[in-house]
DNA sequence: TCTTGACCTTACAGTGACTGGAAGCCTTAT
DNA sequence: ATAAGGCTTCCAGTCACTGTAAGGTCAAGA
């Protein structure tokens, strides 16, 4: 396969795909005319990290998934920890945008929005938030 | 006021304003020494961009809220629109992260976790998801 | 006066994970 | 023969900083 057929399959974009190989997530073999030339192997770990990254998993991340996963003695207890941690790492994300979204939004609440210069919004952002 | 002054002040690190600085979003005068003199104007608008990027607001959003705030004669749609579009990118994200959240969370209650190789995460992601 | 240490300056490189673009080779179809 | 499309490498850019090196400035103490 070239690489335009293992980016179809995947679904990661061909530019991806050089990255990883640069990375050494993937090491494709290359054909005589030096275009890569992909094994199925290939194209499984690919989707695999596509799948990995989708979960949000960092490259290295997904490199010691990788790892795990060929490695036919690896401890279930370690891929776990590493997901345990990323969802808590996910968890914080969202208290994160939670946290700005109840502010904004009651900044924008507040906020009439017409063509008058008096806004909540800007006052909100000028002034220290009422920390209680 | 040196920039360290402004640093704890306004809570960003010295090398944050500097760079705020490299790109135009504040315009210190500088003392006789070199070193950046901040008029207390300055530091609000520091304190400002702070908590405009604590809201998760990019730059170049800092950028025009700072324009509107110093233009007497905005309309605060215009600020509305700004805050109610990056509300939507906020619920985008967490709804992003909520789709990973859920998934990674069912695959982690599925793994035991122990000793032995097999597991559902990395089973959950050598293959295609159930899409339904 | 000298020194120490804290503060300030610039400039350049690195982060994460790509993405875009230029310049050029290879393949396939007409 | 030529044109289109796919492939190659390499370099630069993204975003918002952050780290580091090499050096200038200032206030306090011996």
């Amino acid at each position: 396969m070239n690489i335009g057929d293992v980016a179809a399959r995947s679904g990661l974009p061909a530019k991806t795909i050089r990255y990883y190989e640069d990375i050494g997530l993937v090491t494709p073999k290359r054909s005589e005319n030096g275009y890569r030339a992909f094994a199925e192997a290939d194209l499984h770990k690919l989707a695999f990290l596509a799948r990995a990254r989708a979960l949000g998993f960092s490259i290295e991340d997904c490199r010691a998934l990788l790892g795990l996963y060929e490695d036919d003695a690896r401890a279930s207890a370690d891929v776990r920890k590493l997901a345990v941690s990323h969802l808590a790492e996910i968890e914080d994300k969202i208290a994160q945008l939670r946290e700005m979204q109840a502010t904004l939004q009651v900044l924008v609440d507040a906020c009439h929005g017409d063509n008058r210069p008096d806004c909540p919004i800007l006052a909100g952002l000028s002034t220290t938030p009422r920390g209680g």
